[in-house]
DNA sequence: TATGAGGCAGCATTTTATGCTGCGAATTCT
DNA sequence: AGAATTCGCAGCATAAAATGCTGCCTCATA
């Protein structure tokens, strides 16, 4: 299946407003509804769409803590990423966990109730026995810029 | 105005589906359609939702590289952070820009079209005497853990 | 130029959103 | 403790949206 310009429309205008109504959707992309939510319903099916989210501003629940944590393993074998990692997935407060090169092995990204709660995590992972060689903690003070959406226009210009 | 358990399950369900119908949703926070739209409505209205979004694949488009990458700036006047902001600000493809501490000042998140684009956008940044000292690029190689939601269970358990 | 396939508009039906009314529970004031 | 008041709920009615279907047009192909 290739995409044409009005499936990247459609894409677009879905990361902007998930919860637009079809037919406002079908007038942007100059559709009548039927089709346009022909291209949606394939979208989804095909995974180009992969759910849809309400984002939160969970900063107005209660104080959060943000942290990007470096981590470098002790050994490199298959296992010692897998064990890390099925360690990790059972966080619930680890968001974001990316394999990275440049002098660490794990890049996290955490959202805790504050810098105790971060703690108490780093110390039962570290005391899990799971290969942490060592880490490197940066606290995040402040987010001018958090995007919701990947930068469609950029990559596939409209 | 102070939010009550319901309110958080509508945010919960919410976040893991954005374009759950309002019948659906008032179901399983065990409300009629009514009640349950006043309160979506409201946590609307409030800003305790910001908006909503469709996850898009991104992968599925076409090739990208995501890259994290640590921005030291020569000073740290008010006026320093600020012209760093507003260059970056206009740069598509970051999608995150966090003030942190710890041994840098800035941690970026790029979403580009690969390594050529990423350099291409540094130079240009670099060259451009916003007052960044020096820079360190942690490159994706794999994200085993990308969530799209804040961890609201763990924060406020229900 | 004729033929076939794909995709579109428009319509009909089902489902959902949304505003309104009256009822019941919890709270506060006397 | 009792009465009044307020808040939030369920249920109903209307308007809007989703969704499946039919027939037409256009573009590609032989």
């Amino acid at each position: 299946m290739k995409l044409d310009r009005i499936d990247i429309k459609i894409l677009y205008e879905l990361q902007k407003n998930g919860r637009i109504t079809n037919v406002e959707l079908a007038e942007l992309v100059n559709l009548s509804p039927s089709p346009c939510l022909m291209r949606v319903k394939k979208l989804q099916q095909e995974g180009y769409i992969e759910g849809y989210s309400a984002q939160i501003n969970i900063g107005k629940l209660g104080q959060t803590l943000t942290v990007f944590t470096e981590v470098t393993l002790k050994n490199h074998r298959q296992i010692d990423f897998a064990r890390f990692l099925s360690a990790v997935e059972k966080v619930d407060q680890v968001v974001e966990c990316h394999l990275v090169s440049g002098g660490y092995d794990y890049m996290l990204k955490f959202v805790t109730a504050g810098i105790g709660e971060y703690q108490t995590i780093m110390e039962r992972l570290t005391d899990m026995d799971i290969g942490i060689d060592k880490y490197f903690s940066f606290v995040v003070l402040k987010s001018p810029i958090v995007k919701a959406h990947m930068p469609l226009t950029s990559l596939f210009p409209m």
